[in-house]
DNA sequence: CCTCTTTCTGAAAGCGATTACAAGGGTTCA
DNA sequence: TGAACCCTTGTAATCGCTTTCAGAAAGAGG
């Protein structure tokens, strides 16, 4: 089933048939109305190979994230595409499930694919991949790793300032000593957000003290992390998570214990996600704009009128400290 | 950048690089390496699209799905990917969003680009694109809707069932007035299970009364749901939700209004997603087998050895109650 | 009725791979 | 030494579409 086939059917070329498809104007209308009727008959569907082949173009863009079921890459992710399609154009995801190889089958996948443009929304990030997409020419979106470059567009975000906001919030209630929580991811952010940690609570001197624990990105992983945390002997008073989701990982842990928040121990996420205003206490933590961040990418993505898509940006995002319930004075 | 460039500066022809490129074993090592060298030096991605073009097939399945911020839907997506990579295939994932007009669009998407096979997974669907994915003869699964065909597999969930082992185990702890908590979703499913709701309420007689409300799927749509359902003078002591998610949502309101779960309010949920065991109190829900789901699609979809995609099948799942604290007897 | 534009349509050359078929170069063996 | 093979590599057709360029058809004007 292909062009000529409807070509033969509606007794025009397949030029023809290209144009009607393509929307190109210059077709008479009755001759389209006949070429249209063909297509319909043969439930024909063109392929899409082939157009993008010959057409050298794809408006795809290509997005890889870490984790779909972190509702942090979900809403960027969502935001993306809702400004792509209204640009005419669609997205294609990929979900490495923070797995360096699928990381890699991904990035292969996209530049194979020849998408218009890419955005990489990932923890785990090793330079040698970078240079791959580098030198791909493909227009790409960093989001909190790669180096700028002629094709290449950063969005960060400013995590040490976050975790400051948090740790002086907490330091103010009284608290002295602190739990992290975060997720598996050798290098990058994370570690970053640890070290920014780490450091932050350094400032305050000897009195404050520490311990960190990680597990994997969900909410087994947090309440896990937790139980780790916990049965370490070290107890702290507040546990700082590396996201939303862990959060509430971490607060059902401390609910089977018997351990009530914030009276006895406080907790912060970070993200802002929607849960965190919908789980039992409602969590302390930082905003990140998901939405802002989408839509940045896909402006940077996605040639607009006239200019092509735009060469190297950098933005750097300030979380906003958000205070709920979770948080409260020190237990005494 | 193309296989020519790569055949040129290796010193090969162009058949030869590609036998490379596909692991065809009859190439002398030393041949082979020389490509890979150019291949690397030239940092060389096939044109993927060439590839499917000239190949005739694409080692590539679909699926669409209604929002894969449910975790319900991300579950399955996430088994069905790793029993496709794992046989060799990527998938390719199409979120409608619960738009007639995205569905329509990802079905056309997918068939434009050839898929291997299709799953279908969403609420949504009507009739004349059910019949679009069959002439295009494309293997597909679908969930929950569409007829069997030729080419067209059906796993279903026999709803009925759970609803009716919920109003059970409900209308057992004396509950009389129930609230029903649905999505939007003109036909097919949901309403499905609204009906059944509806019918086996019936069965008890008039003693018992009920209200419905329906709103996004989505924790906030759960939430505005039991706003119009408490608002509406009818005060339910039970509330039924078409799914966890907006079942989260409800808790949120019932907590909002000093309405305590289960003591003034029972609440069930359906799917037993993650979610439903860390939200506060705990969801009483029916499970529902994702990974089976998942698992059960990749195999229908995937020729495995010898045979050829499976040709329809069609499979019911009993969905199985958990009851946990969410549920309790009736206020007096 | 004929010529000149203006529209519309068709023929054919790619796009970048795969793959059937053919051919070249060594070995082996009589 | 030459025939018969095997192993490797190359030639060229093909996949289904887009697009340029040129030619046919249709109006316009005299």
């Amino acid at each position: 089933m292909n062009l000529e086939a409807v070509a033969k059917r509606a007794g025009v070329s397949t030029a023809t048939v290209s144009r009607v498809l393509n929307n190109v104007d210059v077709v008479k209308s009755v001759t389209r109305d006949r070429v249209m009727k063909a297509i319909a008959d043969l439930n024909y569907h063109p392929n899409l190979h082939a157009r993008s082949l010959a057409g050298g173009k794809s408006r795809t863009l290509g997005m890889i994230l870490s984790n779909m079921e972190n509702s942090f890459f979900f809403d960027i992710y969502r935001t993306l595409e809702a400004e792509a399609n209204f640009r005419g154009y669609d997205v294609l995801v990929i979900n490495t499930h923070y797995r360096p190889e699928h990381l890699a089958r991904g990035v292969r996948l996209m530049i194979g694919r020849r998408v218009a443009g890419l955005a990489v929304v990932v923890s785990e990030m090793d330079d040698e991949l970078i240079g791959e997409i580098e030198r791909s020419r493909i227009p790409t979106v960093f989001y909190d790793v790669g180096t700028p470059g002629p094709h290449i567009s950063n969005i960060r975000v400013h995590y040490r300032s976050g975790i400051e906001q948090v740790v002086n919030h907490l330091h103010g209630l009284g608290h002295r000593r602190f739990g992290f929580v975060g997720h598996h991811s050798a290098l990058g952010p994370t570690s970053e957000r640890e070290r920014a940690f780490v450091e932050t609570l350094a400032q305050y001197g000897p009195s404050v003290g520490y311990a960190t624990a990680a597990d994997e990105d969900r909410l087994d992983g947090g309440r896990s992390a937790a139980q780790k945390l916990l049965d370490s002997g070290f107890s702290p008073t507040a546990i700082i998570c590396v996201n939303d989701l862990m959060a509430v990982g971490v607060l059902r842990e401390l609910r089977e214990r018997k351990l009530r928040v914030p009276e006895d121990v406080s907790v912060t996420g970070f993200d802002n996600v929607k849960l965190s205003e919908y789980c039992s206490p409602q969590l302390t933590t930082l905003h990140i704009p998901r939405d802002r961040i989408g839509s940045l990418a896909a402006e940077l993505l996605v040639p607009t009128e006239g200019k092509s898509a735009l060469a190297h940006a950098e933005v750097t995002i300030e979380p906003e400290l958000v205070v709920r319930e979770s948080t409260g004075p020190a237990p005494s």
